[in-house]
DNA sequence: GTGCGTGCAAACCGTTTGCAATCGG
DNA sequence: CCGATTGCAAACGGTTTGCACGCAC
């Protein structure tokens, strides 16, 4: 027998808001981040929510989960594979559009003592213009 | 007038402790890792002196602190740059020897939203051979 | 009415830090 | 002696979670 389907999204409002305010911020954001620009536009959702949701659009694949080299976490709407530059001074996060084969890499990386290799993780660090500027 | 230079180091117990079973592990260990090692040979070191140790030795170039992405620090008894691949299974980090040209991939990627890009991180990520056998 | 979603606060977890006691040189 | 180093425990910071209430459907 079919389990019955018990797990139907539900359209709230706080949901409305973070995805308006995610989509209104192109800084690849936080979820921390997020949260303060939800509070200036809607004061009541609470921290928990906003981790939340962001965490569940990634898990639908409606947005992306940015692991980083010592940074937290950061949330994109671009949803393909593509690389990222981090400012070592602010965080600021930018993407970078470079066309790098990952196979090619994984594959002179392999066998090493024993690992299968499957992916790689590519992350450029330098400085942003207005920190540059500020230097 | 010249400051008085009172930053000699102390060879204390704690630090040959600590130096010692650091260079008997070949795992690339988080601190927490060393810590426990040296909790089997010495059980009256600190977690927080061997955090501490373990950093001042980075600080001093003596060994490498690692960054990695969704794994805590670890420590790597290989001082020069190379690559590194994680087991998504079990966390385990290996070294890759890979000959990789991060000048031309740096300039490859450079002037994306007025970044100055400096450097950049490669890291693998896959299974090693225990958790390959394993599944 | 049912049960998913929310707010709150506490837990979490690895790491760092303030401070008094201790020990190396 | 004296200040670098240690041990302890508490703080830290971003994130997650348990639970009771409330709201979408």
């Amino acid at each position: 027998m079919a389990t019955k389907e018990t797990n139907q999204k539900r359209n709230t409002l706080q949901k409305r808001i973070v995805h308006d305010v995610f989509c209104s911020l192109h800084n690849h954001p936080s979820a921390g981040m997020v949260y303060e620009a939800v509070q200036e536009k809607f004061p009541g959702i609470s921290r928990a929510t906003v981790y939340r949701l962001l965490a569940e659009a990634a898990e639908e694949g409606k947005i992306q989960r940015l692991k980083l080299v010592d940074a937290n976490d950061r949330y994109d709407i671009t949803l393909g594979t593509h690389h990222h530059v981090v400012c070592r001074s602010c965080g600021a996060v930018a993407d970078v559009n470079l066309e790098v084969d990952h196979e090619r890499l994984t594959d002179k990386a392999e066998g090493h003592e024993g690992f299968l290799i499957e992916d790689c993780h590519l992350e450029f660090v330098g400085l942003c213009e207005s920190c540059r500027n500020q230097i």
